[in-house]
DNA sequence: AGGCTAATGACAGCCGCTGACAGTTGACAA
DNA sequence: TTGTCAACTGTCAGCGGCTGTCATTAGCCT
């Protein structure tokens, strides 16, 4: 539907390789310094209370510089978050295509959330990112544009889960619905893990696995039978 | 987590009833000629390309009085959606308790389209909403704020499904689960209506349901044995 | 009629964001 | 090395969303 121009994204890994010449490496350094400023600035004092130009007070650019590198104060936030989701849909594409849908989905997040540590790391400390995840649950413009990106990636892993299973997205209602569900169930266990105490990875794969546990008993007709 | 402000809604009924002193008869006019004007202007050529300004004009009343009434540009877009939300929350909870949960869930977003109707053509006509409803299912901003309304919604649902059924949505994961999968399904739902041709109430009924029957199916462990 | 108060208008100003233009600095070839 | 080109950046001006403040208007009540 919306993917991004180009050249503004590298596009093919989660953590994209050092670049070669002089200029490459300036802009790299530019954007991770943009980057570490505002999500510092937006966790420590809040988003909306930050201003652009704080964060391009801290780098000492201008505030035109930002905006060249940040479409807007928003998609700072979500730099991170991307490269997470990308992770997770390389994960699920490599999935066994024996696996069943649901069992596949659960598997590609569990591993996503396995080895993106390394990949956040070259770029943010992983526990700014975690801080980060937290600040997107408590501002709720923030937390809006976290569930449209959740929907854009939605349709893809629709069409990925539909392709392991030879069906077609259009024809057959299961992916989607199944996808859905799944989602849904994801993005009401972010909330959750946001509203805790633990603010570890390890916890957040608990809290994930406990809840995509009860995924198919809780719709199961009378809750009181079993 | 974020009720709004008492005076700021009736919070009573879908419909708000006739007010009674001429001030307060006044004030329903001018909010309901900024709401026409603004879901007009809107759907007619565009949210982001239709300033607050041009709205004002065409009422004839200054800017600050539409922020008065609005907090904000979206929330003009969104005062009919959440008397339809509403209706749904009212609509649950009237269902007989013995139901179990996913049919008490789908048979109140059923009845809520069926009787809504009348409730809005109160306020802008019943074809103007089912517009702004496409219009925000295609406005990446508008989307993102109908996701965040709708997760607002979710936690109330799921301690009325709760309460149905006795339990206790921090003890038993099963409430907030099965709503969280239910709400997936139906934002997904809203998606493929907006994509469709037919804008009828109607049709919006018949993909509700249709999409809302795939479920549980689609949650099953394997689909190639069905 | 006249005082009280809610609703409005007018104005100034902040902040996010954009377009335009000019200056600077790496890249690359002669 | 040097000159040229293109990319990156800073500066400035300006729009649109949104807010605080204060004076003015207009319904309400005695």
């Amino acid at each position: 539907m919306t993917p991004p121009p180009p050249e503004s994204k590298p596009a093919s890994s989660p953590a994209p390789a050092p670049p070669a010449g002089l200029r490459e490496r300036k802009k790299r350094r530019t954007r991770d310094a943009l980057l570490r400023a505002a999500l510092e600035l937006f966790t420590s004092q809040g988003y909306e209370q930050t201003t652009v130009d704080e964060i391009v007070d801290a780098v000492d650019v201008s505030q035109r510089t930002f905006f060249r590198y940040f479409a807007n104060k928003e998609e700072a936030v979500f730099a991170v978050q991307e490269m997470v989701e990308r992770q997770f849909v390389e994960q699920l594409r490599a999935r066994p295509p024996h696996e069943p849908p649901l069992q596949a989905l659960r598997a590609a997040v569990l591993d996503a959330w396995n080895t993106i540590g390394d990949s956040i790391e070259q770029v943010v400390p992983v526990e700014l990112h975690m801080r980060t995840f937290q600040l997107i649950e408590s501002t709720p413009a923030l937390l809006a544009v976290q569930m449209r990106r959740s929907i854009e990636t939605e349709e893809e892993v629709a069409r990925i889960i539909a392709a392991r299973e030879g069906l077609d997205v259009d024809a057959d209602p299961r992916p989607r619905v199944a996808v859905a569900a799944f989602s849904g169930v994801m993005r009401m266990t972010g909330r959750l893990w946001g509203a805790g105490e633990d603010l570890s990875v390890e916890s957040m794969r608990v809290v994930t696995a406990a809840q995509l546990d009860e995924l198919v008993p809780a719709l199961a007709g009378d809750w009181r039978a079993g």
